[in-house]
DNA sequence: AAACACCGCAACCGCCATTAG
DNA sequence: ACTAATGGCGGTTGCGGTGTT
């Protein structure tokens, strides 16, 4: 990594662009022993310099001994969600945000645990996430974000739709790539890290690739296998650009014959949010977008709030 | 142009689990 | 076995940026 180049990114990023900040930071520092607030550019590149020469681990004493006034949680806090090299910034892609509506379903908020599923991104920026797109749209919706109504809006009209539309713009990048492998296109070729980590191994035949026991070994090697208390995540498909939840919602008109009907609520979806309450909007797309859909509450394996992206595809196929 | 409201995100806080002595 | 230190996690807050009136 240029270290250089990402310092200069950091002197750029928005808490460090702001003269007032590095002035509270400077101001704090006759307070006590302690800094708190933004980190500076110059606090960066000790923390950086030090790991880089001796590790991460330790961090109240990391602290000390890079010369840091900060305490080790800070510290970890920084390098974890900002400095480490790996880390992703940036929009959720719709296969991010597929994984994290399906991870959640799972195991709720367990951001630390979701976000290993989505290489380069922390939980707190999974959890900002949550809290800032999902929430939002469970409050346009007029209903709590931990109820099941909201759940049913989700499973039912959400990552459809995101599924419709990651399906419709791998359709688009293939049909501008003859030369794209068949086996890829159909299982859905992923472009982003988190796709990636499902379909790593990218020989695997479809119908095999999409059989959960196939995706349960995909997750054991990486090490997601371990907790046989939980439902492993799908293996969903991806191949699309950066976008946001909101126009990902906007989306999926011109993906197939259920996302043309989705299209025709024009009253139940339009701009890009999802607008009525959600018992319209379930009412609406139960019947139209959501055709084809397994009748999820009939299937009997699946507790309160647990779900597969392997059934919406597979559904969605036939 | 100014005031206000809202949003997104970095950072902090408090709690709990684990580890070291 | 006990205690203190440390690490990790989820929840919350505060601030800067941006959009709206």
């Amino acid at each position: 990594m240029d270290l250089e180049m990402e310092m200069m990114g950091m002197a750029m990023s928005p808490a460090m662009s702001s003269a007032t900040a590095a002035a509270a930071a400077a101001a704090s520092e006759d307070e006590g022993d302690l800094r708190r607030g933004p980190w500076t550019v110059e606090e960066d590149m000790l923390l950086v310099d030090y790991i880089a020469n001796h590790g991460e681990g330790r961090w109240n004493s990391l602290a000390r001994c890079a010369g840091l006034r900060r305490t080790g949680k800070s510290c970890r806090l920084r390098w974890l969600n900002y400095l480490r090299p790996d880390v992703r910034r940036g929009n959720i892609t719709a296969d991010e945000q597929l994984l994290i509506l399906d991870l959640h379903s799972r195991w709720g908020n367990r951001w630390s645990k979701i976000a290993q599923y989505l290489p380069g991104r922390t939980d707190n920026e999974i959890k900002n996430y949550w809290r800032t797109r999902v929430q939002k749209h469970a409050k346009q919706l007029r209903c709590d974000v931990n109820s099941k109504e909201f759940r049913d809006v989700v499973r039912h009209v959400w990552m459809p739709r995101l599924v419709e539309r990651i399906q419709a713009d791998a359709a688009a990048a293939t049909a501008g790539d003859v030369a794209a492998p068949p086996a890829v296109t159909a299982t859905r070729s992923m472009s982003s890290p988190a796709g990636a980590m499902y379909l790593h191994h990218q020989q695997i035949p479809p119908a095999a690739a999409m059989a959960p026991a196939a995706s349960s070994e995909l997750y054991r090697h990486h090490g997601g296998g371990g907790d046989t208390s939980c439902s492993e995540p799908s293996q969903v498909a991806v191949t699309m650009s950066p976008d946001d939840a909101s126009s990902t919602l906007r989306s999926s008109s011109s993906a197939g014959g259920t996302a043309a009907a989705a299209a025709e609520n024009d009253h139940t979806i339009h701009g890009d949010v999802l607008s009525g309450s959600w018992s319209e909007l379930l009412a609406t797309t139960t019947t139209a977008a959501t055709a084809g859909l397994p009748d999820f509450d009939e299937l009997g394996d699946f507790e309160d709030n647990l779900w597969s992206l392997e059934d919406i595809w597979l559904h969605q196929q036939c």
